[in-house]
DNA sequence: TAAAATTTTAACTAAAAAGTTAAATTTTAT
DNA sequence: ATAAAATTTAACTTTTTAGTTAAAATTTTA
């Protein structure tokens, strides 16, 4: 339950914090209940981070590095591009269902407070990345190994039929009422079904 | 900015409770805001709507039900399963594009008590209109008209490229770097994208 | 017009939570 | 061993908020 012990304090509160603002979001979060989660007291915190807000723009950053997908995979070695697809769906598919909460967190706090991304730093290296993959489509295209699209919607759709099963998963299956179980199998299988549909639908 | 005056006061303070609900979510929404934007005062709130969470539950039903896909054109009339899907695909993103707070309200506060989703009542219409959808689809693909696919997965599929692109919208625009103005003009050609892109991943 | 329902006013209470502090204690580094 | 840093204890203040109330004023209905 509790964050392990061999942790600095500064560790151990981090943690404990991103444990807490991840499933309470800002407003829900309790500083009591990050300093008991962390092993430690509230005066503590207040020594470490000066404020909640503090403490949360913290974890906000943390989390977003965490969600920005690495392209990498999608642009290196010089494998056909389903291929190269096929892998980055696999792994962010895995981080995605091990991680569902992130992604959550993330669209809730910039919903009720846009002004948090005005201090992102650019990821420069990413999106150097995608546009080198855009580049690599229209090649692959022109070549007439792919079908033609628009780059962006191409990399909109993966994300898409990635990550929003996942995030949605409670509410799709109170409403098409389907079983927890039933569900948590179809889930089990959307690395291989995206892999596949995206590949279907980028044939010339 | 404030809520209509002809409507009747109970109307008056659920358009006002819905608002703010949406914009702040459970926990970040005050009684005051939600009393002051419907133009009343906290004392006949009470006097309507006995608690926040009374009120809360009242918008939350209201908006799980209008966030519910209408299957119908999916199901109802004659056409070839191609343009049924586009359809629904126009008018759900329609629908999306214009409320896209809405998802990413009923996600969130789903993912922080996911008791809430026990008492909504099966919409057994629903259920039944997706089952003749797959039923249909089945039919299609025995036929040879469509590929061979997973009917709850296509179903999966087609709501998450309609539903995820506006949600994380701002999420999406921080971490790819893409202007405000770019990202939306992109947004606005997702119907027909989305259309073209499962018509042809279901080419036979 | 009288009764009933609605709405306002203007307090108030109780609870929860963030933030603060100072002194004592314990741990770590020099 | 001593100084510095880390941590605890235990209060406390301030702010915010939900919830409550009672009486007066207003509006609606019969």
């Amino acid at each position: 339950m509790a964050v392990p012990l061999d942790l600095s304090t500064e560790q151990k509160i981090l943690e404990a914090a991103k444990k807490v603002f991840i499933q309470k979001g800002l407003d829900g979060a309790r500083l009591d209940e990050i300093a008991a989660e962390a092993g430690i007291n509230k005066a503590l915190l207040h020594y470490y981070f000066r404020s909640k807000e503090n403490l949360f723009e913290t974890i906000f950053d943390q989390i977003i590095a965490k969600i920005v997908p690495d392209f990498t995979a999608l642009v290196e070695s010089n494998k056909p591009i389903e291929e190269k697809i096929e892998h980055f769906v696999h792994r962010y598919i895995d981080f995605v269902s091990e991680n569902p909460q992130l992604p959550v967190f993330m669209i809730t706090e910039v919903n009720r407070n846009p002004e948090r991304m005005k201090d992102i730093l650019g990821h420069t290296q990413n999106f150097a990345k995608m546009q080198q993959f855009a580049f690599q489509m229209i090649t692959e295209m022109q070549v007439g190994r792919i079908k033609t699209s628009n780059p962006l919607h191409l990399i909109l759709n993966i994300i898409s039929l990635c990550v929003f099963p996942f995030i949605a998963k409670p509410v799709i299956q109170a409403v098409l009422q389907i079983k927890d179980d039933d569900l948590t199998i179809i889930l089990k299988q959307r690395k291989e079904e995206v892999s596949r549909f995206l590949s279907e639908a980028l044939r010339p």
